[in-house]
RNA sequence: UGGGGUGUAGCCAAGGGGUAAGGCACAAGACUUUGACUCUUGCAUCCGUAGGUUCAAAUCCUGCCACCCCAGCCA
């Protein structure tokens, strides 16, 4: 048993289910996660997830993955079986998984009827244009149906006629009896069944009769036994007929509660279904994987951690206000985890060749490179030393703007690992450079340094001995850094092709250390001094594919 | 013009009568064989706004303003 006096609420949720628990008028912990299998989970589902999970952990309870799946119209198998790897990335196992079509439908149906007779829930015969009619508006009050009255057997009858597949789609509708007159519009006696002849992917064609969610979720979450059934603010509105439901269909003893926090909202990040489906389909991203996608599975193969992630979410609260964070939010959280657990690697973008003049040609001699200096545990890896190595371009300026460490005419900068050296002369092809003569101090190796020369800079190389060409895919964010809000502006009119960044996926390739040709899809690495970088699962034996997961900050002003 | 929700720094967010936590971003500096990491410092005389109650208000009361959500047989 959890110690109550132990636990401390962290947002206005924990702290009512806190409450309810040492007033007994909770005695578990008990959530679901009850997703839509409509299409893949992004980082807003993460969020909502996330609490579902944690909350109910933290009270000692547990979770249920529970497929919302009511509306045949509208799921596809196909998305149902990815929930589960997406929860185990997560780090989150449900108690049990769950298809409300299967698990539940009965037993809602059967409710359905009790109300029917309880004189709560009606057959109405009025088209779905002419209830629109009788609803009234936000300021005018609804009328009644010439239905609403019939006696409760004949709506029985009807109900099972239903059932039975009698009527056609959208000839008759099952309809909470409550007031067409109420401030709240929801309230204006909701449909709790319509009639569907679609074919369910669970259910197949034996039922004709789909109950809507407003009826539906309340009632699952109830026979599911869930305490606490959390959700986003768009549902806050709902709350008062989710209640209602809980009062007239289930009134039993029991009786779970909605609450709901505000949703993520992230900068310049698209996460509309609608779209997101239309890019994959359009084959201008590489998937719903795409690292450019902040779906689950897309910042996965970007090379995100799921603690990272986390991580994130947690700092942005649970509250019930509405807010927008900058993407660099989600990067520094990202960053933070990545410096933990990345192997370092030494790999060169823009090659531009070096000739030791001083080292013997076919000599090379093993240097040491610590997988994470910032982690002992980590180990190291063997690299090369030879005559002939590559530097970054960017690390050598013929004009050096002011504070400039690295390799410059005649100045000396540290290999990483390995030496110091000079730059004595630079050979130029046209107004190229074609390569750089230099001098190493023997010396000043790394790690047995008894020269006391100090030099200002250090950068990565790697050997011409020891090296392999590699892509590296880099990524800029899919939407243009103006449109802060993607989704508002598509749905103001603005067209997708002006809202996505040109060119937000660009190939190049690189000189890796050959230490990296032994890496598997996923393997997070911090290219040293340029980024983090995971390995595609497109990389072949003859090619590795590199993910710029993000890029290491860079202090270096001007 | 109906109902519901929300307003604390550039962005998030604590705090719920006793004199504005923390994080991101930004800036300055230290350290550094990654210009990373780490460290140090700075960053709201003020809590949407106008009144009121009080010795004392971001916190309580009243009015006003702004923004978001709701009229699918979607979830």
């Amino acid at each position: 048993m959890i110690d109550l006096d132990n636990i401390k609420p962290e947002n206005f949720i924990e702290e009512e289910i806190l409450d309810d628990l040492k007033a007994g008028r909770s005695k578990e912990v008990i959530t679901r996660c009850p997703p839509e299998p409509s299409g893949y989970w992004h980082i807003g589902h993460c969020k909502a997830w996330m609490i579902d999970f944690e909350t109910a952990k933290k009270f000692g309870g547990y979770t249920y993955l529970r497929m919302d799946d009511t509306n045949p119209s509208r799921e596809q198998g196909e998305f149902a079986e990815s929930y589960l790897d997406d929860l185990h990335w997560l780090g989150y196992e449900p108690k049990d998984v769950i298809y409300a079509s299967e698990a539940y439908f009965d037993k809602i149906y059967l409710i359905a009827e009790e109300m029917i007779k309880n004189g709560y829930a009606y057959v109405d015969e009025l088209s779905q244009e002419d209830q629109q009619k009788l609803k009234g508006t936000l300021t005018e009050p609804g009328k009644n149906s010439p239905y609403r009255d019939r006696p409760a057997e004949e709506s029985l009858k009807l109900f099972r006629e239903m059932r039975e597949g009698k009527y056609p789609d959208g000839s008759l509708t099952l309809r909470a009896k409550i007031d067409m007159s109420h401030p709240n519009i929801l309230m204006r006696d909701p449909i709790m069944y319509k009639i569907s002849h679609e074919h369910h992917y669970k259910t197949g064609n034996k039922w004709c009769i789909y109950p809507i969610y407003d009826f539906a979720h309340p009632m699952e979450d109830a026979l599911e036994g869930v305490t606490y059934s959390l959700c986003d603010i768009t549902f806050r509105v709902h709350r008062e007929v989710y209640e209602w439901f809980i009062d007239h269909g289930w009134n039993k003893p029991f009786a779970p509660k909605q609450r709901e926090f505000s949703t993520l909202n992230l900068e310049n990040v698209l996460l509309g279904k609608r779209y997101l489906k239309a890019l994959v389909n359009e084959g201008k991203v590489l998937g719903w994987d795409d690292p450019r996608f902040m779906t689950i599975v897309g910042m996965k193969r970007r090379g995100y951690t799921a603690e990272g992630v986390k991580n994130f979410i947690r700092s942005c609260g649970v509250v019930a206000s509405e807010s927008t964070i900058p993407f660099s939010a989600l990067e520094y959280h990202v960053r933070e985890d990545l410096n933990k657990i990345a192997t370092r690697a030494m790999v060169v973008m823009s090659p531009l060749k070096v000739i030791i003049t001083n080292y013997p040609e076919g000599q090379t001699e093993e240097i040491s490179i610590p997988n994470n200096p910032n982690d002992e545990n980590a180990g190291s890896h063997k690299a090369l030393f030879s005559r002939e190595i590559y530097i970054e371009q960017e690390d050598f300026s013929l004009n050096p703007p002011p504070k400039y460490n690295r390799l410059i005419e005649g100045g000396l900068v540290r290999l990483k690992g390995a030496y110091v050296i000079r730059c004595n002369k630079v050979v130029m092809d046209g107004d190229k450079i074609d390569h750089l003569e230099c001098e190493y101090l023997p010396n000043t190796k790394s790690g047995q340094d008894n020269s006391g020369i100090k030099v200002k800079g250090t950068i990565h190389f790697v050997s011409s001995q020891n090296c392999f060409e590699c892509t590296i895919r880099n990524f800029k964010n899919l939407v243009k850094s103006e449109y802060l809000w993607p989704s508002k502006a598509l749905a103001d009119g603005i067209s997708i092709d002006e809202i996505l960044e040109k060119d937000s996926l660009i190939e190049t390739t690189a000189l890796a250390e050959n230490f990296l040709k032994n890496t598997k899809p996923y393997d997070k690495f911090q290219f040293m001094r340029k980024g983090y970088y995971c390995t595609d699962k497109d990389s072949t034996d003859s090619r590795v594919i590199f993910n710029s997961t993000i890029s290491l900050k860079d202090g270096f002003k001007k």
